[in-house]
DNA sequence: CCGTGCCCTGAACCTTTGTTCTATGATATG
DNA sequence: CATATCATAGAACAAAGGTTCAGGGCACGG
């Protein structure tokens, strides 16, 4: 029984918390006493500091004492909002030949197309950007037409890790599972169907770790 | 040539603009004038000033006169903080036997577990649940072990939508992309390899539809 | 040499903003 | 009835915080 009983509130406690709410919305920062009191129709900024108080008493909300829009709201079910990363959707995976692209400055500049996730999906979001995978050709990394791939450029992975790997000698590039073996790569499709095969490792070229794959439907 | 050339920017303003972000990262609200001056190293409020001007010129941030803390940044690459939802991680698709599950309002209470998305990744946040994916069995739903499946309860479901069928002769629910034909349904795998089958429409269930498939690696 | 465009200093000014204090009912609580 | 306790009003204070101004140095091109 001893959740926080948010209906008993007293109705200018309910006020409050919902002006502040629907103000970090419009805002994305914690309203002011001032404006607190105006936007919930309370009479008195003393009136306001004494309900923050109860809400503070009553785990709603923290403030942090003495300074400007100090208020942090407790709500467990939103995440740190600041956590959320844009990652530039620069290109497509096609057949296979062809490297996958990895960007440059450049094209990261220029991308408009983006792809929002939550840092807790991918970690750091540092050399990450995503591809789109066109036709069937990833079948064997368990990957369809439109999926989006979310890679991090990185020239070296380790053991088990999903990666791009660009064959010289085919010259084309796909997506495994690599795994180094004396001077040897065993490439492991996703696919747990499928056998995995060998390539010499002087002719594969690592071009990147696939972080997260997403299939919207 | 008309980009935002960040790179050419005064080295205090590239201090007080790391240190903003920096500051946002931890505080999730924006510093004031002095912090920054403190934080980024400046020697005056009124330096601070004019470097924060010149980053409004530049179009890096906009700012709301006179408010406290009345930096807004502008960042192309982050996406509206707020529009993060959380989607509770209500329990595992395992061999297709047994219903996938469809929780209600007491086990989403309970639910500690929960995936972040971007509200413009999966729409609105109503009846969504997230199931994670045990086993290869999905696999001719491209769904392998360990991935995040984003569902939301639906019981009617459009022409070709993907969506978690329960089938009653057979006692288990399976991911296919459902079409209607007269009355009975076609069910085909997402794996193109493999071949659609049909069912009576009276003895399958739409449970609900798949909105987007994760794979973390 | 002079203007122009930066970067900088130091201070002052005034609004915003969080806090606190006193006084007043209303409502119980014994 | 006396006395806590809670809700409220109004005001004032002090610190925080945004803005502005007068002035100085430095480089660079005309």
């Amino acid at each position: 029984m001893e959740k926080t009983a948010i209906d008993q509130l007293s109705e200018p406690q309910q006020k409050i918390l919902s002006f502040i709410n629907t103000y970090m919305q419009e805002n994305d920062i914690p309203p002011t006493i001032r404006e607190i009191q105006h936007g919930a129709g309370i009479s008195s900024t003393s009136m306001v500091s004494y309900h923050l108080k109860a809400l503070e008493r009553a785990q709603l909300l923290n403030r942090r004492e003495r300074r400007s829009r100090g208020l942090v709201m407790n709500e467990p079910r939103r995440a740190n909002p600041r956590d959320m990363v844009a990652i530039p959707l620069v290109g497509v995976i096609t057949c296979g030949a062809e490297p996958v692209p990895t960007p440059d400055a450049d094209t990261l500049a220029e991308t408009e197309n983006t792809v929002h996730l939550a840092r807790s999906m991918v970690g750091n979001a540092d050399g990450l950007y995503a591809l789109e995978a066109k036709g069937d050709s990833m079948i064997d990394a368990l990957i369809n037409d439109g999926d989006i791939v979310i890679m991090r450029r990185e020239t070296e992975v380790k053991n088990g890790d999903l990666a791009a790997v660009f064959l010289l000698d085919r010259n084309e590039s796909t997506l495994k599972r690599v795994y180094k073996e004396g001077r040897r790569l065993k490439l492991k499709p996703e696919n747990p169907t499928l056998k995995p095969f060998y390539v010499d490792a002087r002719h594969a070229q690592i071009q990147g770790r696939v972080v997260c794959v997403i299939r919207r439907t």
